[in-house]
RNA sequence: GGGUGGAUGGCAGAGUGGCCUAAUGCACCUGACUGUAAAUCAGGCGUCUUCGGACUUCGGCGGUUCAAAUCCGUCUCCACCCA
């Protein structure tokens, strides 16, 4: 029993992680058998999680399990900052209404991995707002200028002339404190958050605090083999359809696949050995592909999306269930239609397409931009490019 | 407070009076090859088009000129240096 909970928790601390302070204390911590208090925070501003995100959720899902409390924190108040870890923007102010529902978005979709009711829920304005400069002071003290320079992005920002606004320094002190006020034992981040969760501990100290132990998650590659990001497009998003989802993943490269399984699964990891040595990678995607499907929408939707894949594109058959977009008029340019269907950006970029030998009707390929489609064209699908179909139908 | 440089297409970045819808790279789209992988190759990548063209774009506004991304004025924003 004993032997199976070490075993757990050192999985715990490995699988996905980039790296942990302290380990070997966190690891006491987790033996102790003490209820512990996990903090994980939300920028309230993007509600739409892609499974880059979701190697954090993972790995509290595994905490929760264990038994331990899951605190997300709303950064309602630190939003409006702007982390500088991450993108280099600085945030619109917020209502409250909108944070509300930005969380309310949040916590559903983490609900797709984490039991949402046994979270704690915490806004950090409530807190963070009644400082005074005093305070802040007495925060900002415990820091150097040089550490927060010498970050990495920071540093790349500021050789590049690129501007760093000083109020992006007060943001490591705002999450910083945050752990001080939950009185946090453990820290959940991306390993671009190092210092700032780092911050956490050394102001855990000044409060006379044990310092919280911090797990940093690797950040995973998107489909494009880059950091997975919203601001690159490269993302897989837990919202995504099934079909989207299972194609998404095919699409990545060969090399990241077993990162993904490691990162975005919880296959154990002498299957991952196995799947790694089929002969075809091919195979072994498609497994991934079903297996992250499954997580977010059941067995069934997974073995759906998997035999659409495999019909759709390894056999190149049609779809069942295509889209079906109606067309307004008796009679319409097809360029007009695929405006209007949505697979082309405009005019000139559908045209393209036809020109292009992109479109094709039931199989036969359209080359004339001057097609005209009218009722006997009914119930007929037109591709385009490999992946859209559209069912096209004409009302009486 | 003083000085200098800058703002160009989704991003990076050339262009400093007509040859500019604006080089090049990335991203993106289509096709070929495939395993909807990667890599590679070919084409494309403002809008509209009767395929002849037409119209719109280089931070905002105003001006000079036959002609402005390019010159002048002004405004907004940014970086750097000095204090």
């Amino acid at each position: 029993m004993n032997k199976d909970l070490e075993s757990k928790i050192d999985e715990i601390l490995e699988r996905g992680v980039s790296e942990v302070i302290d380990k070997d204390n966190l690891k006491k911590k987790l033996l102790s058998g003490k209820k512990l208090k996990v903090k994980f925070g939300m920028d309230p501003t993007s509600p739409n999680l892609h499974i880059g995100r979701a190697v954090l959720l993972l790995k509290l899902k595994d905490f929760q399990d264990l038994g331990h409390q899951i605190i997300l924190l709303v950064g309602n108040a630190t939003g409006v900052i702007g982390d500088t870890s991450d993108k280099d923007s600085e945030r619109p102010m917020l209502s409250d209404e909108v944070v509300k529902k930005n969380m309310k978005a949040y916590v559903e979709q983490a609900g797709k991995i984490l039991n949402t009711e046994k979270i704690k829920v915490v806004y950090n304005a409530d807190w963070l707002n009644e400082l005074g400069y005093q305070d802040i002071g007495k925060h900002a003290e415990c820091f150097s200028l040089h550490e927060f320079i010498s970050r990495e992005n920071i540093k790349k920002r500021l050789d590049e002339g690129k501007r760093v606004s000083l109020r992006e320094v007060l943001y490591p002190l705002m999450q910083g404190y945050d752990s001080v006020k939950l009185e946090a034992d453990v820290e959940l981040g991306g390993n671009d958050q190092r210092f700032n969760l780092l911050a956490g501990r050394t102001l855990q100290e000044k409060f006379g605090q044990s310092p919280q132990d911090v797990l940093m998650m690797n950040i995973i590659s998107g489909t494009d083999g880059k950091k997975m990001s919203s601001s690159w497009g490269n993302t897989i998003n837990i919202l995504d359809e099934p079909h989207d989802m299972f194609g998404k993943v095919m699409s990545i490269p060969d090399t990241l696949i077993k990162e993904y399984m490691l990162h975005c699964t919880r296959i154990s990891k002498n299957e991952i050995e196995e799947l790694m040595n089929l002969e075809n990678p091919r195979d072994a995607k498609i497994k991934l592909a079903e297996e992250i499907v499954k997580i977010y929408h059941g067995e069934k939707a997974a073995k759906k999306a998997k035999e659409y894949f495999v019909s759709t594109f390894s056999k190149k058959k049609i779809p069942e269930d295509v889209r079906v977009v109606p067309s307004k008029a008796p009679e319409i340019l097809i360029v007009d239609y695929m405006l209007e269907a949505g697979v082309a950006e405009s005019k000139s970029d559908a045209r393209r397409k036809v020109e292009q030998g992109g479109v094709s009707i039931d199989g036969k390929k359209i080359t004339d931009t001057n097609k005209i489609l009218d009722k006997s064209f009914s119930g007929k699908v037109i591709k385009v490019g490999k992946k859209d179909f559209v069912k096209i139908v004409f009302k009486d």
